[in-house]
DNA sequence: TGTAGTGTGTAGTATATAGTACACACTCGA
DNA sequence: TCGAGTGTGTACTATATACTACACACTACA
């Protein structure tokens, strides 16, 4: 899914319970012009910056992750857990590249449980 | 550790063994100017793109994932990985960032044997 | 019926990214 | 001693990123 056409699909569906949704409206709390976010939203500029995608994920109470994906970005802060260990985490990541949900999650259900 | 100093370190101790390893030569063969890669070591620029880096790579037989990681970058492939599953990778990358290496080693290792 | 609010077209800008091109002074071996 | 090879200073450039600013036509409703 294209991320533009995304954010116009959630924004509506939002809009049809609270008027202040307007694309002008959402602009402005965010802190862009009208127009950006109009051209965002219709995928005639590139997604904006990671910034600007957190804001718009609060906004539309989205997961800021998955916008990001959808921008083809993956947030700084994930960045720098692997640059902080690159080789661990650069196998890790091309290990469990084709590993189900599953058995990812049940990874990081033992690590949380701090089973060290 | 700075990006550049480390390359100019490592260039010039395999240069000790092997004349060709001048910066000229080094830049002529991974495609770049010397009078850039010169500026790259003095750290008068900011680290190449990630083509460049990993070329530099190779000609020094370093791992690109922590030259790119030195150089504030994470490789393109490993965001491909997390952006295809973000929210999975996303929580999985946080929980693992005060992980002791050993217990991501030993998740690495589960996943490889297919413990699936 | 007019005005407040809507989305959008067009034009422009500032900064970052990722380099090239050429000239210069120095060194070192033949 | 001279010429090939060395590293570096300076000046440019092309492309991408991330927006702003303003004007316009349309709609809804008071």
């Amino acid at each position: 899914m294209a991320f533009g056409g995304y954010i116009r699909e959630v924004r509506e569906r939002r809009r049809r319970e609270d008027r202040t949704f307007s694309l002008r409206q959402v602009a402005g709390r965010i802190g862009i012009e009208p127009a950006y976010l109009s051209k965002i939203e219709r995928g005639q500029t590139p997604p904006p910056s990671e910034r600007t995608i957190r804001r718009l994920a609060m906004e539309l109470d989205e997961d800021a992750d998955v916008l990001l994906a959808m921008a083809g970005k993956v947030s700084k802060d994930l960045q720098e857990i692997v640059m902080l260990r690159p080789k661990l985490f650069a196998d890790l990541l091309r290990q469990l590249r084709e590993a189900p949900d599953h058995a990812v999650l049940r990874v990081a259900r033992e690590i949380r449980d701090g089973d060290w």
